[in-house]
DNA sequence: CCCAAGAGTGAGAATGGTTGTCGTTCTAGC
DNA sequence: GCTAGAACGACAACCATTCTCACTCTTGGG
């Protein structure tokens, strides 16, 4: 499988990624390749983290604002996220936990997995507070 | 809590929802509207769906194509989802359950939380086929 | 060394779902 | 009927992402 071993463009990202404390959107990660001097075209970003996804070593969710943040595949990490205000906190929890719970072949009927997101959303407590105020 | 009555608007779009058989999106939703001569704005569709959401009545999740799709709360459907293609099919397992594993206080943190998605993503077997007919 | 073919790239235009704006309409209370 | 405030509708604006296309780089053959 070619595709699982990225060309230098792609490994710089895949370094990036791994070297930010969290997730970053492509427009951070063209960003940061810009205050390098390794500038390259927005296009060029997608289409390596396109790339870097299908070769299972990048994972990317959807925020509500509709950016697109990624983070190497090793952090299993999830979110609570809230409906009001959007952002999102670390949920220290994985469903699936190290082993993969019920991912048989039965469920997947022929889906090759490559990475999971699981979310929870509802009210963060900031907003929780805001809401009160307005009732009372 | 005032707001867990939803408005007439409000209950119309959420019957829709109950009467749909998988997610619908936004616009879909304001054709329907528009299809039964109940036209009303875009905009609206969009105001009452996240009261609806907020409410705790309605749930979202985002595609990748970047539209947000809606389902009632009562139906605990998660997905498989294609990184290549982006097509997404059921996933007959829940990651929670009926009860509410893990979901104590300590991790939550004053979080309310409305409703979760548990999405796996990966290569779906139509585009696993493709990758290979392109290898050899 | 030169050439051709194909992949990769970059800049900018195009796309399209969603959100914001703002004047109008509806509702509730008097 | 009148007023205040919420809800609404049409349309403009927004912005992350994707598309386009000409250019560059790499590779293999001659």
């Amino acid at each position: 499988m070619a595709s699982t071993i990225p060309l230098p463009r792609q490994q710089r990202l895949l370094q990036l990624l791994r070297l930010a404390e969290g997730e970053l959107s492509a427009q951070e990660l063209h960003q940061r390749l810009r205050d390098a001097q390794q500038g390259t075209g927005l296009a060029t970003v997608y289409r390596g983290l396109k790339l870097l996804q299908q070769a299972g070593l990048v994972r990317c969710r959807k925020l509500s604002n509709g950016e697109t943040v990624y983070a190497p595949l090793e952090r299993d990490e999830h979110h609570l996220i809230c409906v009001q205000c959007g952002s999102s906190q670390p949920l220290p929890l994985c469903p699936l936990g190290t082993s993969s719970l019920g991912l048989n072949a039965v469920l997947l009927q022929g889906f090759r997995p490559l990475f999971h997101t699981f979310e929870i959303h509802g009210l963060c407590s900031r907003c929780q507070q805001v809401e009160v105020g307005l009732d009372g």
